[in-house]
Parts: C-alpha cells; sequence; structure tokens
DNA sequence: TGTACATCAGTGAACGCGCGTTCACTGATGTAC
DNA sequence: TGTACATCAGTGAACGCGCGTTCACTGATGTAC
C-alpha cells in the first residue's frame, strides 16, 4: 500500500481519502459548506475528480466528512478554553466559569472559522446527529455534551434549581449560538469593543437568568402565557 | 402603460419589476436564498432572463429585494403579534409580555417561513443593513426597532435597570435568534412538546436575566473575566 | 384625428462557467504458484 | 527469486445541468406635429 507521506508523486496516492476530507475541510474553512465540492476537494489535492469516487459515495459524503471535522474543531476549541480555566476554591464560581468557558470556545471558533462553523450547522445527514443527538444516543464528548455537565455541575454546586434545570441546555446554547451567528451576520460590523461588551453582557444575563431570580410567578405566568402555542404546528 | 393586471398576455408586461420581485420571493420561501436565482424568478413569470435585467443590474440586486421583503414579511409577523396582545394594568406585566410577544412572532415566523427568514439572513448589502443599523442611520419601525422599543419599555416600568439597559439588545435578540436557528437546524427534529417548553424556558431565562438579581457581584465578576477576549482580534 | 418616429420593454440565441457524475481505460500493486 | 495475473486506484474524456450575462433583434407604446 505505499509509503503515504514520503513518495512524492505516485500514480497511486496513498492516502487519497484523508486528504480528501482535509480538501474538504480547508475549503469549508475558506468559503463555508457551500464551497466544498468535490471537484474542487480533487484539484486541492491534485487528483481526477473522478478519483474522489473510489473514496466517496458522491458529493453530499464528502461535505459530511468536512462537517465531521467541523465538529472535531469546535470541540477542541471548547474543549481548550475548558482546560486552560484557573482552579476556584468556590464550587459555584468554578461551576460559573466553566459555562463562561464554553461559551468562549464556541464564540472564539465561530470568529476564528466562520466557514467551519457554518459547515457545523449545514445540512444533517441521516439519525446520527453529530451536535445534537436526542434520546438515547448521543455524542460522546460533542459541544453538547460538554454543555450539558456544566449545567449538570451548576445544579450539583447549588446554583441552579433542579426544577430549572430541564431544558436550560437550549436556553444557553441559544443565547451563544445567537451571538455566534448575529456577530457573523448583522453585526458583522459593530466595533471590537461592543462586540466584547455584548458577549460579556449576554453571557451575563444567561448568568443571571439561570438563577430565576428576577420575575416574580405573576410576570413569569405573563411571560409563559405570550409565549405559548408560539411555534407548534 | 399598459393596465397591468387586466391584460392576459401582452408582449409588454406592465409591472414585471415587482412580478420579479415576488417571484424571488416566492423561489426564497420555498428554498431560501440559494434559490433566488434571475432564470428561476423570470420562469417563475413567464419571462425571459433577460427581460430581467431591464430592471434589475444583475443577480444581486434581486436577491436584495426579496430580502426585503423577507423584512418586511418578518417585521408584520412581530407587529401582528405586538398588536393582538391584551391590554394590562400592570406595567411591568405588559412591557415583558411585549418583550415576549415580539420573540414569538420571530419565533413563528422563523418557523412557518424558514426559507424567507434564512433570506433576511443572507448576505447584506452596501451600508444599509435593513435589520440592523448601527449608528444614527436606523431602519424605521424594523424588527430591531421593535426590540429597542420593548427594552426601553422595561426600563421605564422599572423592571430593567438603567445601567443593565445598554446592549441588552444583544442578549434577547441572540436568545430568540439562537432559538429560531437551531430548531430549524440540529434540535428540527424535536418534539413539539418540548419545542414549545424550550422556548418558554429560554424566555424566562431571558427575563430573569434581564433583572440582574440572580449572580452574585463576585460571580459576576467570574464570567465577566472568563469572558473578556473572547472575540477580539 | 392621423401619422412618423423615437423610445421602451421585451425575445431568442449564444457564451462560458463549474458543477456532479459516468464511461472505458490504464498504470501500479500485491499475491499465488 | 521470478513471473503471471487479479485487483486496486487512478486517468481522461464526455454528458447534461442550471447558472449569470451579453448580443443583436423586434414588437409595442407613446408622443410631436
Amino acid at each position: 500500500m505505499g509509503s503515504p507521506g514520503t513518495s512524492k508523486r505516485t500514480y497511486h496516492h496513498g492516502d487519497l481519502r484523508n486528504a480528501l476530507i482535509s480538501a474538504a475541510a480547508e475549503l469549508a474553512a475558506r468559503g463555508g459548506p457551500a464551497s466544498v465540492t468535490i471537484r474542487a476537494a480533487a484539484r486541492l489535492v491534485g487528483v481526477t475528480p473522478t478519483a474522489a469516487y473510489r473514496h466517496f459515495a458522491g458529493h453530499e459524503e464528502l461535505l459530511w466528512a468536512a462537517k465531521d471535522r467541523a465538529v472535531e474543531e469546535l470541540t477542541a476549541a471548547m474543549d481548550k478554553e475548558l482546560a486552560a480555566r484557573p482552579r476556584s476554591e468556590d464550587p459555584v464560581q468554578y461551576a460559573l466559569g466553566s459555562l463562561a468557558a464554553l461559551g468562549r470556545g464556541y464564540l472564539a471558533f465561530a470568529r476564528a472559522q466562520p466557514g467551519l462553523f457554518a459547515t457545523v450547522f449545514s445540512a444533517e445527514y441521516s439519525e446520527k446527529g453529530t451536535l445534537f443527538a436526542g434520546g438515547e444516543e448521543q455524542a460522546i464528548d460533542g459541544p453538547y455534551t460538554l454543555l450539558l455537565s456544566a449545567l449538570d455541575e451548576l445544579v450539583e454546586v447549588g446554583y441552579l434549581s433542579p426544577a430549572r434545570r430541564p431544558l436550560a441546555e437550549f436556553a444557553a446554547w441559544s443565547m451563544v449560538h445567537g451571538m455566534a451567528v448575529l456577530l457573523d451576520g448583522p453585526l458583522r460590523d459593530v466595533d471590537d469593543e461592543v462586540r466584547e461588551q455584548a458577549v460579556v453582557r449576554s453571557m451575563l444575563i444567561l448568568g443571571h437568568g439561570l438563577s430565576g431570580n428576577g420575575l416574580t410567578p405573576e410576570q413569569e405566568q405573563v411571560m409563559v402565557g405570550e409565549m405559548t402555542a408560539a411555534v407548534s404546528g
């Protein structure tokens, strides 16, 4: 099977599948999921488009591979921020900091790699969702799992009440994802300073909000009533 | 200039520009911004692609027109929910309800018209942002303006402290936008029930969070420290 | 009221582009004997 | 150790597609006189 990496240029590539995936990821990084094409990836590797069909059933499969790469990189970015956290004697502060670190990793990745970030959210494939998986089967150690752990920790240390734990992941994810998307969209041109303050502000609002202190029960009821039936059907 | 609408089929269309814009919006509604092409719009109207160039400089201009339409419809959806609100004697409850109503309109539109919703956030054009405009020039009565008013009202009625008012719009927008995007993406397949609960939960967390009650000053500091410098450069 | 004519708003054919995909093929590799 | 041969992993040419855009044109309209 040749010696991948050593041979300069052979008829047989040796590791074409991986090379194509890397090329696809590179294309995704440069121009988002729409830039991931079989022809462009083959071009980048220096091979005929037809050759790609030895390793992928078609265009869709190549895109999925690029997406998997992108998810891996997002996960790594979040893991990195989490690992870089200073220890803290206060468990609540530590748990809150972990949540913030995850958000920071998410946002940093979205900003540094907008093309890959968009690729993460390009068309889903089959049953196996890579980022989010409802029900039993869940991506191990994916971004979603990291978020769940951080929120569970907030319950354990007593900041987030068990009654308010359910579905908190959707709120946290939405807040951070919304920031990421808007900052690369309509808010693309805001000053760096404002951008940073906005991110901090949003994360604080999320932090305050998780506690459930703020609205009175009556006020809660008003909002519940107003939101209910908003998105069904 | 003929009689637009009455004549069955004339050589001169009479109102081709508007017909093409409607066709473009229809295409956007069906398949998102990528489906908006000059050829497809012309086909839909029953006219030669070349004819479109009498009314648009090129493809980009047609897409912008479709986007403007989409923004109008989003605004209308939010306005509708706001107008449908019952009056309330409690000003705080009313203001909170208004915020929720806006979120509800936003989410309902995103769910009912995913293609148009995506088109709203397709590539920006020139200076004049239709959804968000920083600085002096702001789209009058656009979704963003509605949000600002709702938040200002929360200050006026005393729920949101003036110190916490700045940048709250980014947090609110992010939360709701994130939900809208995720529910049409990775969370596409969650049950209707869970979907609805998640929306309510997120809105409550936003409501609680705006008050700024929950985190202690020390806890706030931890999160600020963790988030700072997350997305600069 | 009638007519010549400029102007406007379309048509029809064609261009080049990049795409996904398929076909018959050929060079390289590894294995059975 | 040598050789025939099956198999594997590429090539090169070609297909049809829809796209944006341009060209020379023509039918319809409206206006000056």
